[in-house]
DNA sequence: TTATATACCTTGACAGGCGAAGTATGTTGT
DNA sequence: ACAACATACTTCGCCTGTCAAGGTATATAA
């Protein structure tokens, strides 16, 4: 893990949503797709991960069910809404943009 | 305006140690000239920006005298330290790396 | 039966960004 | 002469996202 979390800051939802478009996941599995993702150098802790998903609720750019796993735990499921894929498509855009921003800054 | 505090959050200081890698410096100017930089689509906030100067200072990386105006207002002056170049390097190569990570997580 | 993996959740602390307000000097417009 | 604005720095306190630490529950392997 080397990837800050000022840096990460403001990518966590983004990130989330970027998953959930390919599919319905649940929190523990996505944390291990964005491990095998970026070979293990960043893991999304699961406090930050499980706030982000209230956020995203709230906001109504994803929503939640129960799986009916007949054993082993319980897995909440989500998935994305209508308006979640705006909200991706423009955290996208905010991120190209900040991203030339920052190259240049840097330079 | 557009790229937002938590996107910005962590690289403020990287970006104020490049800009005093050209060149000794003084916060309005700093601002003015990041403004400029990248077409009014970023401004630093003053209360940021000097907080970013404290913490810079009390971390060894830039260092501060007063300039000698004739006229006008006064001016505080930073001019980066041998640490604050290195710093700087780290800083770059972390962003290097953390704008890879980010990347393949948005695709 | 102990450990490990799967799976979810909450609380409180922390730190950086920033709105708002204040201080002081110099210039420009009416 | 006086207001308005630009230059220039500073401090206070709030807000918000991250995360360490702790907790719950189920299933399997040693």
């Amino acid at each position: 893990m080397s990837i800050t979390s000022d840096i990460i800051r403001g990518h966590t939802e983004a990130i989330i949503l970027a998953h959930l478009l390919e599919q319905d996941s649940y929190g523990y599995q996505i944390n291990k797709d964005i491990m095998k993702k970026t070979n293990n150098r960043y893991e999304l802790k699961e406090a930050t991960l499980y706030s982000a998903f209230r956020r995203l609720e709230q906001s109504g750019y994803i929503r939640t069910y129960w799986g009916d796993e007949a054993v082993g735990a319980r897995r909440r499921y989500y998935s994305i809404t209508e308006e979640g894929r705006k909200a991706y498509a423009s955290y996208k855009r905010d991120w190209e943009e900040a991203k030339d921003t920052i190259e240049r800054l840097l330079e």
